[in-house]
DNA sequence: CGAATGACAGATTTCAACATCTGTCATTCA
DNA sequence: TGAATGACAGATGTTGAAATCTGTCATTCG
């Protein structure tokens, strides 16, 4: 057994580890390679550059955190039904990572802004195409309105922006704000409800 | 003619031209005295605080900006076409402080998120009830179904938060933006009517 | 030979001394 | 007498020198 091989896998859990104990601002390649017990060029050698591992870190990451969302898109089942769970489920999500992880939440919102931030943009384009695809099933289904799926889709997730856009993480532990999510999406259910 | 009066008019229109100079994070209590030509110990006595300063010239500045938003809400006519004037009146509004005034605009959102804003609480009341009134106008027309205005109202200003809230700016340059606010529109002018 | 090292240059961050600012108040001024 | 002043203490911000970090690479190691 090479029991000193040195993987990107380990790298990632080292780095997460270490964002999780110092925060994005913090934590440092040095300090990844010290919990590592090798020294810090050798991360070098599997990524780029320290925004490269912050990157792989947060897509893990995201990638975790959604898992869940993927299963509804996939379900059978009223497509209204599986919208308001799939847009539930992405804000609690959303909320239980400020809360519980928030040295990884803030490596992700740091993230965001930055330029050429493929990571996150994938990930808001893999969350449109679940919504797409839901939206798309409600329409076969004839409980939609024929529309263009896309565009639907988009004005759906940027009408939810408070309530999974991390720029609004501060309002999410006001009381209201889930009653405030049942009210918008009484609001869109009617909007896309074919009649 | 009292000359040398030092009125809180002019110590606020003083502090906005410090603040439009210097930006939120340089102005100092010290430069708006200065530029008044009086010690700025004379400024407390109009003013309690350096954010009572502030709070005060960001009021005035939200109620100028806003003033054409009344407007429309006390307009006679169709409700879905006002309220679609409002909104976009409402973006538009917000966008050219962003871009035109970017030091005063960074002065209010920096009164975002403090503790005891009253100024920026008021305000979003007056959006909300400005857009209560229309959507009531709407229902009592007949061309809204009927419903908790006020809920309805605050769920329309969270649903369009990605087109007005300044956490969201950085987004308002990009070119999508103004067809996206469309189909939001869309979307909540469907999920209002009433059928 | 490929993986790891550690020394290195330039960029970034820390830290502590210093300067400025906020808010108060006893005093001055008109 | 009420508005303005300026000196002051404590808080906050600035600055530049020292420490640390990022990313590279010639060298070592297995």
């Amino acid at each position: 057994m090479t029991e000193s091989a040195l993987t990107p896998e380990q790298i990632l859990r080292a780095t997460e580890d270490v964002l999780r104990r110092y925060g994005p601002a913090k934590a440092t390649v040095v300090d990844v390679a010290r919990a590592l017990g090798v020294s810090h060029g050798s991360v070098y050698r599997h990524f780029a550059s320290k925004a490269a591992l912050r990157e792989a870190v947060t897509e893990r990451w995201l990638d975790r955190a959604h898992r869940e969302l993927a299963g509804i898109t996939a379900e059978d089942g009223p497509a209204a039904d599986r919208l308001h769970r799939w847009l539930l489920a992405l804000f609690t999500a959303k909320r239980r990572k400020a809360l519980d992880d928030p040295e990884l939440f803030a490596t992700y919102t740091a993230l965001i802004g930055q330029t050429a931030s493929t990571v996150v943009e994938r990930h808001l384009e893999t969350l449109v195409g679940q919504l797409a695809a839901i939206v798309a099933d409600g329409v076969a289904q004839g409980v939609f309105a024929a529309c263009d799926v896309r565009a639907a889709a988009r004005a759906v997730f940027q009408a939810t922006a408070r309530f999974h856009d991390p720029c609004h993480a501060a309002e999410w532990t006001d009381p209201r704000t889930d009653a405030d999510l049942e009210a918008v999406w009484a609001l869109l259910l009617n909007g896309l409800a074919a009649r």
